[in-house]
DNA sequence: TTCCCCACCCATTGG
DNA sequence: GGGTGGGGAA
């Protein structure tokens, strides 16, 4: 047991308020580096030491696993006790454990499988198909998009078909209906049904509830600005009884409203609960001053916001580096140039510094300048593990001997490897199964069984002799992995099924990449050895569980002596000495789907602000005049959050022009109507016309360098627009008029390499 | 039935 | 740049 003061040590006035409010309602508004983790991992200590409330009464909700681990950590270092029964969770999680436990009740069998985005989608090509509809009119991710919304709103299938309004949301509604039934007969929940479902059961069945809100005395949530109604809803639920909900959430780093997320639950908070007690945290222990202000400026030029000043007492520290780059590799080379000198020169961490971007596309370039220049690196998400298809396709296995119903998970590796049933073969197994109503593998094991010969007329009958042959093999295999996954353990269960699925051949077959995916399977076997114990198919369950709801940042290590490669909404919750964002480009940042409208737009400063945050010491961010995607390049202009910074927080690097200006923010200027058009049709930017071409490098007396962006055919001229650099901003001219002239050679590495300018103390080549 | 290749289409952010 | 689906050859 800790003592009062150790758990008050150190927490400011506002924070021991936070801390020690335990009785009703509690919205703590905490801006970025203002402690909220602590507080929260205070807060449970204080609850657990000083009003002996026991861990396992207490409920907290994180947005991520990592989170969860870190938080569980902390508040049990604080009492001193590891695993005291403190439940951190993810809402997804503590979900599907209610669903687990008590998800009979609304005829869910525990062992119930998770659909992720892959199987939802083969899923809705399946329904198309039977509905007879062109998966090419009706894309199977926009038809998932409005089931997830429709799901989020809480309307069911039936209710939806009376709510529509055009072709389209009539074909939602129906595929909804038929999605619906499909995963029942699967046994399966998609991830919006985790919390619904488990929404559903807690309305439909008081006593269920009751048995979590006698549970549960206090229950917290982190990142509230980031949650959807359904899970407001959850929360409320479990906190009906003893009122002690405790929420804490910045609007201003509010970023996943396309997942809804909806940042009215912050206000609402204080709507259903009149009598909460609001402590704002404004303080930043984490950033300088300067960069304080700086994200200050960007994100006050949203409108739907409420103002909140945050202030530090960190000293100034050095301004925020403003860079620009030729293209996405020089911009590369560039950040892991000046990344070397702050490791070398200024004795940074590696693992305190971070490349942070929009796209996961964007990792690409900076992934190949770290080989190249032999930086370790390490990127959160990429070629996702789980995604790989070694790894799904054994996990299949696994899903389909605890879920036998699992037609996805079947699907998925009923010929692989190839073992001679034919896609055709599947279609007739799969009609079978849909017209008894019944899953694929009982429809396959009843073929398997010589008893059932007469009654299943079905398979015997439409399948030829060789295929009928297979299927029965196949059926065997299952039939033993599922016997055999009553007494093994998981990592012998995968095991067995490798070698008896013929799988472990198939890969090991592959001369090109076999080592590698063999590799990856042996880590998930590795990460399955933590799921050893009695009852082995409860731990199976466990494991696919883990397995389906890990996040990508979860495998995020502090203490690697690696740089790490991150995007934006990946970043939120984390801190870095050293922050390099990229890509600071109007259509990336704000992206180009985000620009239609202002809510979008705010999202994406708020999404700038997250990443300018994260910074406790430097804070750097580059654009690129040029960037290639598929395939293709344009033009690109920086983003406009780069002429919001404050001027005087500002340094800005021409890496071409050997020169560093202080406070050269808002110089540029250029035309909104421009920007618009290049955003929203990148492709234009490879149109050729005459002796100038887009994405040309050129010069000019007064403006010296610059890029063309656009090029128009007039009257035996050209007439360009060139966005010049060094603060000249766009220009329209007729080049042969103007005596414009193209730079070359054009090859960006080659260029950048000879040119002597660049021997800045930036650029010191590593 | 399987395998390979090519054409075509797609691509923001993620539990 | 990459994944997928369809078509044709073995």
């Amino acid at each position: 047991m800790t003592s009062r003061t150790d758990i008050f040590s150190n927490l400011s006035a506002r924070q021991k308020e936070a801390v020690q409010h335990t009785g009703g309602p509690l919205l703590i508004v905490a801006g970025p580096g203002s402690g909220k983790t602590r507080v929260i991992a205070h807060r449970i200590a204080y609850l657990v030491s000083v009003e002996g409330i026991a861990p396992w009464r207490i409920l907290a909700v994180t947005f991520t696993n990592k989170a969860a681990r870190e938080l569980r950590e902390r508040a049990e270092g604080l009492v001193g006790g590891a695993n005291s029964g403190l439940q951190v969770r993810t809402f997804h999680s503590f979900c599907a454990l209610v669903l687990r436990r008590d998800g009979g009740r609304i005829g869910l069998d525990s062992a119930f499988s998770i659909y992720d985005a892959d199987d939802q989608q083969r899923l809705v090509r399946d329904i198309l198909e039977e509905l007879e509809l062109d998966p090419k009119q009706f894309a199977p991710r926009a038809i998932l998009a409005g089931i997830s919304d429709a799901k989020n709103k809480m309307i069911d299938d039936s209710r939806l078909s009376k709510l529509t309004k055009s072709y389209f949301e009539e074909v939602v509604a129906r595929v909804y209906a038929r999605y619906t039934e499909l995963l029942g007969t699967a046994n399966a929940v998609d991830f919006d049904d985790l919390l619904l479902r488990a929404h559903t059961l807690f309305e439909d069945h008081a006593d269920v509830l009751e048995t979590y809100q006698d549970r549960y005395r206090h229950v917290l949530v982190d990142e509230f600005q980031d949650t959807n109604a359904i899970q407001f809803s959850l929360a409320r639920l479990l906190a009906a009884k003893h009122r002690n909900i405790c929420v804490v959430g910045d609007p201003d780093q509010s970023i996943y409203s396309w997942r809804h997320a909806d940042i009215r639950n912050l206000t609402d908070f204080q709507t259903v609960y009149p009598d909460a007690k609001v402590v704002t945290l404004d303080q930043s222990y984490r950033s300088t001053q300067t960069i304080l202000e700086a994200a200050s400026g960007v994100i006050a030029n949203n409108d739907e916001r409420l103002k909140k000043d945050l202030w530090t007492d960190n000293g100034r520290g050095s301004p925020v580096t403003v860079g620009e780059a030729y293209d996405e590799d020089e911009e590369a080379r560039v950040v892991l140039q000046e990344i070397n000198r702050l490791v070398d020169e200024e004795k940074y961490d590696r693992s305190e510094i971070a490349v942070m971007y929009r796209t996961n596309a964007q990792s690409r370039a900076m992934e190949a300048a770290c080989n190249r220049h032999g930086i370790a690196y390490q990127l959160v998400g990429g070629t996702k593990f789980y995604e790989r298809k070694e790894i799904r396709d054994t996990v299949a296995y696994l899903r389909l001997i605890v879920n036998p119903a699992d037609d996805a998970a079947l699907q998925r590796i009923v010929n692989v490897p190839a073992r001679g049933i034919s896609p055709r073969s599947v279609d007739i197994i799969r009609s079978i199964a849909r017209s008894r109503g019944t899953s694929m593998l009982g429809v396959i094991l009843l073929a398997g069984d010589e008893r059932a010969d007469d009654e299943d007329q079905g398979l015997a009958g439409a399948l030829n002799k060789r295929a009928l042959k297979s299927v029965r093999a196949f059926a065997d295999l299952m039939e033993r992995l599922i016997e055999q996954s009553i007494v093994l353990s998981v990592v012998e269960l995968i095991d067995l099924t490798l070698e008896r699925s013929g799988y472990k051949r198939l890969v090991q077959e592959d001369k090109e990449r076999g080592e590698e995916r063999w590799d990856n399977i042996l880590e998930l076997r590795g990460s399955a050895s933590t799921f050893d114990g009695p009852e082995p198919r409860e731990r199976l369950i466990e494991f696919l569980e883990n397995v389906a709801l890990v996040s990508d940042v979860d495998s995020l290590e502090d203490d690697q002596d690696a740089i790490t490669l991150i995007t934006l909404h990946q970043a939120k919750g984390l801190e870095y000495d050293a922050v390099f964002m990229i890509g600071l480009e109007e259509g990336l940042l704000p992206h180009s789907r985000s620009m239609e409208s202002v809510a979008d737009l705010e999202e994406e400063r708020r999404l700038c602000y997250v990443g300018m945050t994260r910074a406790r010491n430097r804070l750097y961010m580059f654009h690129a005049f040029q960037r290639g995607f598929r395939g293709s390049r344009g033009a690109m202009l920086p983003s406009r959050f780069l002429d919001e910074i404050p001027p005087g927080c500002v340094e800005t690097v021409s890496i071409r022009r050997n020169t560093r200006r202080i406070g050269a923010g808002g110089a540029r200027s250029y035309d909104p109507e421009s920007i618009k058009r290049r955003a929203a049709a990148p492709a234009q930017a490879k149109a050729r016309t005459g002796a100038f071409r887009v994405a040309d490098r050129v010069t000019h007396d007064t403006f010296g360098e610059g890029i063309v962006i656009e090029a128009v055919e007039s009257g035996g001229d050209t007439e360009v627009t060139v966005a010049f650099g060094s603060g000249n901003g766009l220009k329209k001219l007729m080049a042969d008029f103007s005596g414009l002239k193209k730079v070359v050679p054009t090859d960006s590495t080659a260029a950048s390499r000879e040119d002597p300018e660049l021997g800045d103390a930036f650029l010191d080549a590593p």
